[in-house]
DNA sequence: CCGCATCCGATTGGATACTG
DNA sequence: CAGTATCCAATCGGATGCGG
């Protein structure tokens, strides 16, 4: 990617880039991400683990993660209502992203504190 | 990450994926750093590089990631003014990151193109 | 040449209350 | 239980024009 021809003069959606971008950006989406990792879950799970996060946040993240098929959504209705949520396989695809996301936001943290060494 | 213990339970600024999500995200952050990564430029090398980004955008993106000491920023007044960029020991370490974005976006792509097969 | 100042429309995240 | 419906404040990206 560093300096592969066809390299994008402007943010185009089809970009890679931008398709991986997009998949993890977004207020909780990192963090959602990683309780469905853990395996398939209810919407009432995704809230028990993540108190903060509202209903409507949610949906939306869910909503979105349908969309791009990273997430698959499993309804079963009546009362009460049930509903699983699971990755796809392509959204287990984003595995080693996050686990990049992390080593990466760990180091800069890591070369911050360096800095200022810890008196 | 996957089942660290000392998980968030909520969006903290500290958290390392936050941390470098933060970095990378952002309309055009991206591509600001992908000119960037080949050597320093001037501000007007950014602009002719990107034609399509506006200098207020690429003034935000800028003064971003000079905020996280990711790029630096060397002024020669007089005039005309010239003003060098270039990443930091730090803002080095956004690559492979960089890199793996564009490997698993490339992946997703495939993904999704294998649904519908290429007639 | 390198920005900053303004203004603006669109999107985002969150609070609250209600429904199948 | 699993959402939907509103409403709202804040942020974001972009356009345009001026200033050192």
């Amino acid at each position: 990617m560093p300096d592969r021809r066809g390299a994008t003069r402007r943010p185009e959606p089809g970009c890679p880039v931008e398709v991986a971008l997009a998949a993890v950006s977004g207020r909780w989406t990192t963090l959602v991400l990683r309780e469905l990792m853990h395996g398939s879950r209810s919407f009432g799970d995704l809230r028990a683990a993540l108190p903060a996060l509202s209903a409507k946040v949610l949906t939306d993240r869910l909503d979105d993660l349908c969309r791009r098929a990273l997430v698959d959504r499993q309804r079963q209705r009546g009362f009460p209502a049930r509903t699983r949520y699971r990755l796809t396989p392509a959204g287990r695809q984003l595995r080693p992203l996050l686990v990049e996301l992390y080593r990466t936001g760990d180091a800069l943290l890591r070369a911050a504190d360096g800095e200022r060494p810890p008196r």
